[in-house]
DNA sequence: GGAACTCGAATCCACGTCCG
DNA sequence: CGGACGTGGATTCGAGTTCC
């Protein structure tokens, strides 16, 4: 009875690590996925995740299956990496809670250390400690057994009392022998396949110097000691603790297959570690005077050595880059999508020459910088993403001699982004006396004129016939079946039709419609209108100043039952007037109309109205602009209606209160007369 | 025309649900 | 359970806009 329990044990052992099973198809792209079940001992670590799915982003089965192997096992070592961690955590709690004799108090986090203060020497020790633990950690599995020999233990346990069970035979469960209970076949199996891997590919990583192999480990590694490191992951320190873990990890790996062959490799002994919390280490101050100066760039590599000039020396007068970005945050407060975009502007421009003293900043860096960005590809692919600007550019270089085409990114996009950014931020160090001049003035890339072609467009209107197409299809025509809206609520559906539709009649920008309060839907001198403002409880933000404004309520939206829908929305007690949409978070902070602009898109495509970049939701804004313009109203007041500045000094004189340069009356008269009458609309309400 | 933003669109990916 | 498909979050790109 018992060798069939073992095998199906076994067998199912087998299969949870069979290196090829967590291959899947998906999509329609046909791209394989990587697709593991997160080990229930290790959930609380991926915690809500239960699975982790990832691309491989090939379509070629082979290429597929090659890949999921490597994945396999580099999973399977993050796995073992988390438990590693949480058993030692465990036990230091256990201690703590010994030596304080109650409960378990939380650990104080560690305070931040700095890396490159570290002794060579003491790096040295730290890569022997290491080598120590892997091969302690294996030693221990071996005596003790391994997670997955007691879980086998225990499934094999509760066969046998189910069995005992059924056949009304008592049952004395037996506990895990803690000793000799030694490997299960399937924990033999995944060792040897871990070890030759990192044997095969270990050597390669050293030889090209890429240490993304071991900077999740290192960190963890360090973590535990309570070195807390990961704002230096791009220190030269740590890359050369990441190298020396490579070699030591290989050293492991080579003990370990050995002992599966059955020789004895004793366990070296731990080097004394040295608790390094605290930072400040007496070694720091002789880098400052040292005679020459090593400038290390993001990934911790050597770009450039030099005699040290006074501009190198960083001081309080001559802050890092790095300094200047922090206090320009500081003093301008953007918006976070301006910081998000800023922030890899700074991120490219520092790893690729160094963070260096403002004063050492010469306008040949960002020539230097300009000539990556050229051949900086837009959309990166996510494999390349963490990897340095020099390292993107490289990768770009071979995939393009392997005959794969990047597109590039726009010369308007390398200006206004990166350029701009750092000239910005250089601004900033030059209105503070920091330098005299910005040395990123002057920089920049000729416009291509051929990418757009000189006067095309970039956003069209849409016509009458693709209104008619829009508002005609099963979405908008109440009672009619609609795949779009199989799975939306009545109310859902209710704002994703009126948004288009106050678009069209209003030409506001699609967010602010979206962040329309209820309240905002007012009258004045019998008109009523909907309030565009910012707002600083709800930290409402506006595009600028002139966006301020108040639009008319079309008639053809009073027709269509707008009013009604303002109604229904105050009677359920909402404060969004499109209250379905919800806020973001992050860099999209108070934002809501993100799910609906993607809707929007995928909804124009299907019915086939959206063809290029050209037809997007913004399209409504030019669409209202050249209605109102072929009405022949004036353009003051069209710009007034679409919440533009009006260049004029002398429209700035004879505002109300609200700023408004026109009564209301007279702007309902202008909107009015963009009847857009061929265009056919069903009132939104129904199902 | 350049600087300094803001915003909408596009993309990748995670996740939930449904179906066989 | 595997796979297809729909939806939404995070992130990035680049167009739009105003101010100087």
């Amino acid at each position: 009875m018992l060798p069939s329990v073992t095998q199906s044990c076994y067998t199912r052992g087998m299969r949870a690590l069979s290196l090829c099973n967590h291959l899947q198809r998906r999509g329609s792209s046909g791209n394989y996925y990587f697709r593991v079940r997160i080990p229930s001992d290790i959930l609380e670590v991926y915690a809500p995740k239960k699975e982790i799915v990832f691309s491989l982003k090939t379509k070629d089965p082979k290429e597929a299956k090659a890949r999921c192997r490597v994945e396999a096992v580099r999973i399977d070592q993050e796995f073992d990496e988390h438990r590693r961690r949480l058993e030692l955590e465990r036990q230091q709690q256990e201690q703590l809670a010994q030596a304080q004799g109650v409960g378990v108090a939380s650990s104080p986090a560690a305070p931040l250390t700095d890396l490159d203060s570290i002794p060579d020497y003491e790096l040295d020790r730290l890569a022997v400690l290491y080598l120590h633990e892997v091969l302690a950690h294996d030693e221990q599995e071996r005596t003790a057994g391994s997670s997955e020999a007691r879980k086998e233990w225990e499934e094999n346990q509760e066969f046998l009392r189910q069995l005992h069970e059924q056949k009304g035979m008592p049952f004395t469960p037996e506990s895990f022998p803690t000793h000799g209970v030694g490997l299960s076949p399937s924990t033999i199996q995944r060792k040897r396949e871990r070890a030759r891997l990192f044997l095969q590919a270990g050597g390669s990583y050293l030889a090209s110097g890429d240490i993304s192999i071991i900077h999740d480990r290192a960190l963890a590694f360090l973590a535990a000691h309570d070195l807390k490191v990961e704002d230096q992951v791009g220190s030269l320190a740590f890359r050369r603790l990441c190298l020396s873990l490579i070699q030591k990890e290989m050293d492991a790996q080579e003990a370990i297959l050995k002992r599966l062959d059955g020789q004895w490799i004793p366990t070296p002994p731990a080097s004394q570690s040295v608790a390094y919390s605290g930072s400040q280490s007496a070694t720091a101050g002789l880098v400052i005077g040292a005679p020459v100066v090593l400038q290390v760039n993001g990934q911790g590599q050597i770009v450039q050595a030099q005699t040290q000039e006074a501009s190198m020396i960083p001081s309080e007068d001559n802050p890092c880059l790095s300094t200047i970005w922090e206090s320009y945050l500081k003093e301008r407060k953007p918006a976070p999508s301006t910081i998000k975009n800023f922030e890899g502007a700074v991120r490219r421009f520092i790893e690729l020459v160094g963070d260096l003293p403002v004063k050492a900043v010469t306008k040949s860096h960002f020539r230097q910088y300009k000539d990556a960005l050229l051949k900086f590809p837009v959309r990166l692919p996510h494999s390349v993403r963490k990897k340095s600007i020099q390292q993107v550019v490289a990768f770009v270089e071979k995939e393009r001699q392997k005959g794969t085409a990047f597109e590039l990114l726009n010369s308007k996009t390398i200006n206004n982004k990166y350029l701009g950014a750092l000239k910005a931020i250089l601004a900033h160090a030059v209105d503070n006396g920091f330098i005299d001049d910005n040395p990123a003035n002057q920089i920049r890339v000729t416009h291509d004129a051929d990418k757009h072609g000189d006067n095309e467009p970039a956003t069209l209107p849409y016509t009458e016939e693709e209104l008619n197409v829009l508002f005609s299809s099963s979405f908008f025509v109440p009672g009619q079946e609609c795949k779009f809206k199989k799975r939306m609520k009545r109310d859902a559906v209710l704002d994703y039709r009126w948004l288009p539709i106050v678009a069209l009649f209003t030409g506001a920008r699609l967010e602010e419609i979206g962040q329309l309060d209820v309240a905002d839907v007012m009258e004045e001198d019998g008109v009523k209108f909907l309030f565009i403002h910012a707002d600083q409880s709800t930290e409402r933000r506006l595009k600028n100043k002139s966006s301020r404004r108040k639009v008319p309520i079309h008639p053809r939206l009073v027709e269509l039952g707008f009013l009604e829908f303002v109604k229904l929305r105050s009677k359920q007690g909402a404060i969004k007037l499109f209250s379905t949409l919800k806020e973001m978070g992050g860099a999209r902070k108070d934002k809501r109309t993100d799910a609906f602009s993607k809707w929007w898109r995928r909804y124009t495509e299907a019915i086939g109205v959206k063809t290029g970049k050209q037809k997007t939701f913004h399209s409504f804004r030019h669409t209202s602009k050249r209605a109102l313009r072929n009405a022949g109203v004036d353009p003051s007041l069209t710009d007034a209606i679409h919440g533009h500045t009006n260049k004029s000094i002398s429209a700035h004189y004879g505002r109300d209160k609200d700023g408004m340069g026109y009564a209301l009356p007279v702007l309902l008269e202008a909107i009015s007369r963009a009847t857009m009458d061929r265009v056919i609309i069903h009132n939104p309400e129904g199902n």
